[in-house]
DNA sequence: AAGTAATTGAAAATCTTTTTCATTTAGAAT
DNA sequence: ATTCTAAATGAAAAAGATTTTCAATTACTT
């Protein structure tokens, strides 16, 4: 499981220097259960280290994801967003259309589906992209209370 | 099936005008199988139509894509493409990584997917994204031809 | 042919992201 | 503990992409 002390140990090993700065932005990556987009980061990494340059998180978020530790999503009109990689290998988002908040699941099984595709259309499938959108459990209680209440 | 005059038709019904930089707008996108970004029609439009300024293709594209003739969607690192929506309703996209031809699909049977998430996540899930990278035969064919011939 | 509201294009304003470069600093070597 | 050095940072500028503003133009109606 990936997770803050993880991540400062690979980076660690791998020669990269441990600055405060990147410390921060790996903070609030690993903190947050939305995607982030730069700008999000460094609101809130300005909290905890303010003057910090808008261009440190460009570059800390770019190296986090060359090394696999976070995600980079592109969701329409929220252009693009970062998020922790909590499932090592392949796997897609749930997102929350209310609160953002992501979930991941790794069994998508669309091999069947892959195989179809390739039969009738001739293209060799490298890869694919899922996204489910909904709302959460936590989203749907507190709007069934709003409905009750009026 | 949407085309060219079909679009046309629907445009001057709804009590848009039809403008020479509209058709020529929809001329472009109508004939590409490409996603293609805003700066990628205005250099196609341009050849037909020249001097079309650019903010007058970001208000066609707007436009298009409010009516639902064009599907806007976000490729990785490509930033916003705009694509004919030649399937009316729920589709997919197959896109060659070669080329960037697109192919629609509409049988995706996501359904049980969809269900299985939800029992686990306790999410309502609203709508998904699904997109296949690839290659198509003839991008494969050229790359095989190549190999060959070394 | 005239009238009008919609449309257009130029310019400026906003944003987002990248590049450049001088300064600072983490971590290794002494 | 001090010194050294390559890596990392931040400020500013550059580069793009997209939106807003507004005066001039134009498609379509009357």
């Amino acid at each position: 499981m990936l997770n803050e002390e993880k991540i400062i140990s690979v980076l660690k090993q791998q020669g990269y220097k441990l600055t405060p700065q990147r410390r921060a932005v790996i903070w609030v990556i690993a903190r947050s259960r939305r995607h982030l987009t730069p700008a999000a980061v460094y609101e809130r990494v300005c909290k905890q280290y303010p003057g910090i340059g808008l261009v440190t998180i460009y570059r800390t978020l770019e190296l986090l994801t060359r090394l696999g530790f976070i995600c980079e999503v592109h969701v329409a009109n929220n252009g693009r967003g970062y998020l922790l990689r909590r499932s090592p290998g392949h796997h897609h988002h749930l997102i929350c259309s209310d609160c953002k908040r992501v979930v991941d699941f790794t069994d998508c099984d669309l091999g069947w589906l892959e195989e179809r595709l390739a039969r009738q259309t001739g293209f060799q499938i490298d890869s694919h992209l899922v996204e489910f959108v909904g709302r959460c459990r936590e989203c749907l209680e507190e709007a069934s209370k709003k409905c009750s209440s009026v």
